[in-house]
DNA sequence: ATTGTATTCAATTGATTAATTGAATAGTTG
DNA sequence: CAACTATTCAATTAATCAATTGAATACAAT
């Protein structure tokens, strides 16, 4: 007859609910995913690499913990986060992570050593340098990711058209790529293919939310 | 073959690590203890209500993600988080909770219904009445929370021994009662002993943290 | 209506997990 | 050194979870 106990077990259960989300690999997966813009399950299945009926399965875990919601377009579902919270959420979250698991520091580092090629660019110098016009900025994402939202100033050209529309890039200005984040290779392979041609590319690693932020602290 | 597929895993794996640490009610409310101060093993066993062995289960886990670290003092092992960004994180946490769970907000709100008698006050009112010098502020928390850290002003009187030291209190003077935050009832039972010597008293739902971020976005 | 596509559902499997128990360790005190 | 205390370890159990599979919906286009 303790209610005391039962009323923070209560509590603590539905927090719990939350914290079950983020404790899968595949589900932080998904929801980094669905923070760069709204996606459909088939969409989401074939950028996590899991089966359509597993993603559903998630999906319904995150809706049930209120992190993210749907709305149907014929017979397609499109997911999206919930609210703008749950994406500066796991930008605190991806922070933390950050500074606190030495492994990730090591397997993001292993990962740049092995392609030296690709380099990188700081947020705070990019922006620098976008305020004066003095570099060429590449959204490299998909298209509706773009539109959703990217870094002001920013131009979109998917990578997969990359390679057909390399002649639209300036010659006489640095060029850098940016994409979905740090956790994401698309924008070092537009670098490698920009490099290749001959013109001068930097990579970001940050992306739009990291961005937002670093521009909102600076104001 | 896929490499970015591997590296993708290993790094959202990483990830989940302190993802899995937040799943279970037991390591939130772990952590929200430790959040107030540190403390031995048996001290959380006792604060959490669960077996000594199962508390250093849950404390071996937060270890592995270094979310908490850990000093011997003789016998005992005194645990506490391992830095400052995870106790904000928390914050973040709770108010992600708070936000997006109706649940949350319903078991809370079916308790002051309940505890009619502790009437609230808020923040910003209390931070401006105490620098008018204007209302009196207990902390009622074990004395060894209220000396890691403490709201400006406020005078540490733990709850077993408030009681006694009824008199101390002023009587010409409303009088603002607080704990370790919204989840812990010590400042509730605060309001209530008090009121019941004919005081006037407020409950202030937050805690230190709250206190501090809320401090900082004010100057 | 029929076919096709996107998604969800339900059942199954193997793998993890939380809590319990009792023993083991390690430092402290008499 | 013996007795004591705080903590950890190791083994067990029951419960929960993630992924797979195949079937079921539900909407759209032909």
């Amino acid at each position: 007859m303790n209610m005391e106990r039962t009323w923070k077990d209560q509590l603590y259960q539905e927090q719990a609910r939350i914290g079950k989300c983020l404790s899968s690999p595949k589900r932080l997966e998904i929801l980094d995913l669905l923070a760069q813009g709204a996606k459909s399950v088939e969409v989401l299945s074939r950028g996590t690499g899991m089966s359509v009926a597993n993603v559903s399965q998630h999906l319904q875990t995150l809706h049930e913990a209120r992190l993210v919601r749907y709305t149907k377009k014929g017979t397609f579902v499109i997911y999206e986060l919930a609210d703008a919270a749950v994406s500066n959420f796991m930008l605190t979250l991806h922070r933390l992570c950050e500074q606190q698991l030495v492994e990730i520091k090591r397997i993001r580092t292993e990962f740049t050593q092995h392609h030296a090629s690709a380099e990188p660019i700081s947020l705070d110098v990019l922006v620098d340098r976008l305020e004066r016009g003095d570099i060429f900025l590449l959204d490299v994402r998909p298209r509706e990711e773009y539109e959703t939202d990217h870094i002001a100033g920013a131009i979109s050209i998917p990578i997969e058209q990359l390679e057909k529309h390399l002649s639209s890039l300036p010659i006489n200005m640095d060029i850098a790529a940016y994409c979905r984040g740090p956790y994401c290779l698309m924008s070092a392979q537009a670098v490698e293919i920009i490099n290749a041609r001959g013109l001068k590319a930097f990579r970001l690693e940050e992306g739009v939310h990291e961005w937002r932020q670093f521009a909102e602290q600076r104001s």
